[in-house]
DNA sequence: GTATTTATGTAGCGATCGTTATATTGTCAA
DNA sequence: TTGACAATATAACGATCGCTACATAAATAC
């Protein structure tokens, strides 16, 4: 019973997996059935037993994808401080991850594709979202301007935005150098956008 | 003979702008070369004389969508003077070009297609986004800071990259109420890391 | 140990993919 | 008016699309 159980699991994990990084580097209609099967090892049969139909894979892809980002932001405010957002940055405009589009962040990859679907994948992106940014208000400090609103949520938006576009140009042109300075260009932009910072250990 | 000429014209342009909504609407492989003809009210007969594969339209329908944004710089610079990047962020971040899919901006609607392509396209693709940062730049003012190098094309580029992220994540969440309060986060982060601007008719 | 359920593979559906070859139509030159 | 040519339509290619029905084989239940 356990066997087969575990068995099960492992081939949905195999074919999420290769759905996840296909979707992320190909795009929704840049990738078909059979090729995630393929990737996953398996046959298209399996896929429509675990996930029923593209759909629900890309959707159950999103969900892993921006469950990533929800996690690792805890861990880069813990592990650096009041630094948190300048090391998020560093990583997510970072060469590696600029040049990793299999495994880069869902955010930047998926985000396009999610604005051509329809209210129902919406609704699951703006819910993660949401948290996202809630983890993220969490490692701001509020603005030293007391007669201002807290603006927190839209610091954090807007340093959202500005990396997942900052990401998307630098992998768009050619010249590596170029899209080095441009990334770190957007960096700093989104460093300062994010503003004061909160060291989450101290609470 | 002009007639001909004529006719010939206004069919390519037809297919030209058929494809341009297409391309930015569902992306490369969201649409097909026949779903493009008929858009276009031709064949792909046509389709096929006039650009020879798909990844020909393509990079034409790229290039027209990155020579609208050159064409429209300008434009916002002589009509609004040193408050042009502001002017240009209420457009970019601005209900009307968010619900417009079609017809907006194919910096953000085409660089994660670009993404995807080939080195070819990723230069044409460089080669156009210079000349935008070009006309940027033309109407940032340098820094008060004389201690600092000029950072005008840093700040295009952070501005360009704060756009294009904003605009993609107020399109993709569902709710409106929140697409509009990202849009206004992200437009006021983008002026603020263009930072001073210049009166172009000054000069 | 046999029956039954479960997981996955296999085969094929009609539709669409990008592309090419050919047919048709209309325009122009003579 | 006829012949040449240019522009577009039509038809078809093999490949792949998302998906379904069914076959197979392995694991579990009794």
């Amino acid at each position: 019973m356990a066997k087969a159980k575990d068995k099960k699991a492992e081939t949905r994990r195999k074919i999420l997996a290769a759905a996840d990084k296909n979707f992320r580097a190909h795009g929704y209609a840049g990738i078909g059935v059979d090729g995630i099967a393929k990737a996953a090892g398996v046959t298209s049969g399996a896929f429509y037993a675990h996930f029923g139909s593209k759909n629900g894979a890309f959707n159950a892809a999103l969900a892993v994808g921006l469950d990533e980002v929800i996690n690792a932001i805890p861990i880069f405010q813990r592990e650096n401080g009041v630094d948190w957002v300048q090391a998020f940055a560093d990583y997510y405009l970072g060469i590696a991850h600029r040049d990793d589009l299999e495994e880069g962040c869902a955010m930047t990859t998926l985000s396009p594709e999610v604005v051509r679907t329809g209210p129902a994948v919406h609704q699951a992106y703006e819910e993660k979202m949401r948290i996202i940014v809630e983890r993220i208000t969490h490692g701001l400090a509020t603005s030293a301007d007391t007669q201002e609103a807290d603006d927190r949520d839209n610091r954090a938006w807007a340093m959202l935005g500005t990396l997942i576009g900052g990401l998307t140009i630098a992998r768009a042109v050619d010249d590596r150098e170029l899209a080095t300075a441009i990334a770190h260009s957007l960096r700093q932009a989104a460093v300062q956008t994010a503003g004061p910072t909160r060291d989450v250990r101290n609470v």
